[in-house]
DNA sequence: GCCGTTTTCGGCCCGACTGTTTTCAGTCG
């Protein structure tokens, strides 16, 4: 047992237990030590043996110790079984549904005996619940979008999550007998926020018949659940925990790009690839690039020969959508992707002050670790009271502390700058949290929509396009704003927003924390065609959060965006200007 | 349940918003 699934098995006991009304701290402190947990360098397993070093770590006392000890060695917690039994395990995937939270599906429990997402379904239709106190038609219609919404998304997986399975299994297939070459392809490889399963593609001399060394490496691998299918060339199986289906393929090197290729997708790039393999007397699979006439292999050991083969400039995973790609590869008119090495700033993140989990300097020197010149610290305002936000007087010494750390931090990293900024929220009549006197004084104005909005199309558009009018506002942050997975998008005439947007001079973020989805494909290749800037930042709240600039860029990537397009590739003070222009 | 004392019990993140209410409970972040 890691410690991702101790702390996931605590949050369930913490759900269960909101559910039946414990004490809104007790539940707090199962939360809390879940995020010690995951938040732990060391495999608390290695530290069951002594628990003073459990003890250690904050928020862990007596009671979660013996938890962790419990789960570490029977797998099991007493507690958590408990409450399963007195309830039902339907119940924790119901507290997903957006607008049922632990009241309602008490209530529904006790009234109805009803603890899955099917029978609440039901319930919801035959009008049911409305009749429960407190609740009305549009209540009972709202719990029903939400179920629609959690069913479209299951099944679905976050980048971050894909991206701790890949490394888990990367060095036990690299490191695996008669395996030269390892690649992960699908959707993930393609850039994409979220992804159904995982494929893995392993070569080596003489693979699939003599590739049985990392068929059995794959099934011992940490994690696994169950076995899918297991044939000479491919291997399926099921991960523990969230169910993530892995497939593994074997192939020859001379395949190994025609594989890659194939196993990456699109399907729609690849109907169209092979069409034109076709036109060209040519077949292509994922064995090779083959001549019709007589069955010989022109390519396959890279993607790059395959692509070339087909007349085709090499087209970069994340454009394989079939939207224009292969015409521009064929006429040499690709774009110039932007990369992570572009990128010079991140200019939205957290610190002690609100929600952060780190102080200025710490920031400062996670983003200079980086390569960066720049940043910004964007601390939350009032609105978001959960988080700690700052209210006018605060923010003035926050920003005063900001300057301070500047100074004080350029004496061992000369010129880089730390500039001062917010992160506001857009209320529902459109004004910002935050006095206009304060926010003159900062460099960088960010809105962002936090408070639950799920009014009409007309009303979302208005309140955003009411922000955009004030002149202090810099930078759009996500207006999209649904925690991803989870919610449904906030609906509203993105055209009209970017109108205003355009007129105003105010830019739009690429949010690339792995929990926001925020500016899709279609928003950020919007902005592009419209020349309406765009800044990619991670929001981070801890210092290694400034890593996830990756999932940024490859949304970027997916919308064509190169490196001009995107304001935190320009040094500091044109950055400032552009920005403010 | 954890923590840190003002050492053995009290404090612990709270405001915006909606839908159902005639004053507020539930959800979300």
């Amino acid at each position: 047992m890691d410690n991702r699934d101790i702390a996931r098995r605590l949050r369930e006991t913490a759900d269960l237990m909101e559910v039946a009304g414990e004490d809104s701290f007790r539940i707090r402190s199962y939360r809390k030590a879940a995020d010690a947990i995951d938040a732990a360098t060391v495999p608390l397993a290695s530290l069951c043996d002594d628990p003073r070093r459990l003890l250690e770590l904050p928020g862990i006392g007596k009671t979660m110790c013996g938890h962790i000890v419990e789960l570490v060695g029977s797998g099991q917690l007493g507690l958590h079984q408990e409450l399963l039994a007195r309830f039902r395990p339907g119940m924790l995937e119901l507290l997903q549904v957006s607008g049922l939270g632990p009241k309602t599906v008490a209530l529904i429990w006790q009234t109805y005996n009803a603890g899955s997402l099917d029978e609440v379904e039901a319930l919801a239709k035959a009008g049911k619940l409305r009749e429960l106190p407190r609740m009305g038609a549009k209540a009972e219609e709202k719990i029903l979008r939400g179920i629609a919404v959690h069913r479209e998304l299951s099944g679905r997986y976050r980048r971050d999550q894909i991206a701790a399975v890949i490394e888990l299994l990367r060095p036990v297939l690299s490191g695996a007998p008669g395996v030269t070459q390892l690649a992960f392809a699908g959707s993930y490889r393609r850039g994409k926020d979220t992804v159904g399963d995982l494929d893995i593609i392993a070569s080596g001399p003489g693979f699939p018949q003599q590739g049985a060394g990392v068929v059995a490496a794959f099934l011992a691998a940490p994690r696994v659940d169950t076995v899918l299918a297991q044939g000479e060339n491919k291997v399926s199986l099921r991960l523990q925990g969230d169910g993530l289906q892995v497939d593994l393929r074997l192939l020859p090197p001379e395949s190994f790009g025609a594989a890659l290729q194939y196993f990456t997708g699109s399907k729609q790039h690849n109907i169209h690839l092979r069409s034109r393999a076709q036109q060209l007397g040519l077949k292509l699979n994922e064995y090779g690039l083959l001549r019709d006439s007589d069955g010989v292999m022109i390519a396959g050991a890279t993607e790059e020969d395959v692509y070339s083969a087909l007349g085709l400039d090499y087209i970069a995973a994340e454009l394989r959508e079939d939207a224009g790609e292969i015409e521009a590869a064929a006429s040499h008119s690709l774009p110039h992707l932007i990369t992570q090495a572009d990128i010079r700033g991140d200019v939205h993140m957290h610190t002690t002050a609100s929600d952060g989990r780190a102080s200025i300097l710490e920031m400062a020197a996670a983003a200079a670790d980086r390569g960066y010149q720049y940043i910004c610290i964007t601390d939350h305002s009032q609105a978001l009271a959960m988080a700690s936000g700052l209210d006018e007087r605060r923010m003035l010494e926050h920003l005063a502390a900001i300057r301070r750390d500047e100074k004080e931090f350029q004496a061992s990293h000369p010129g880089f700058r730390v500039f001062a900024g917010i992160e506001v929220d857009i209320l529902s009549d459109g004004r910002l949290d935050m006095a206009d006197e304060v926010l003159a004084q900062l460099d960088l104005v960010i809105g962002s929509i936090h408070s639950r909005f799920d009014q009409s199309s007309e009303d979302t558009t208005a309140r955003i396009l009411r922000a955009v009018g004030n002149p202090h506002l810099d930078l759009l942050g996500h207006p999209n704003g649904r925690l991803l997975l989870r919610r449904e998008p906030y609906q509203y005439d993105f055209e009209r927003i970017l109108d205003a947007c355009q007129a105003a001079g105010v830019a739009m973020e690429i949010n690339a924390s792995p929990e926001r989805l925020d500016l899709n494909d279609v928003q950020a290749r919007r902005c592009r065609e419209r020349g309406i800037p765009i800044v990619i930042n991670t929001d981070a709240h801890h210092p290694r959060h400034l890593d996830n600039i990756g999932y940024g860029i490859a949304t970027a990537r997916r919308a064509w965006l190169e490196a001009h397009d995107v304001l935190n590739t320009l040094p500091a003070e044109l950055f400032l200007s552009r920005l403010r222009q």
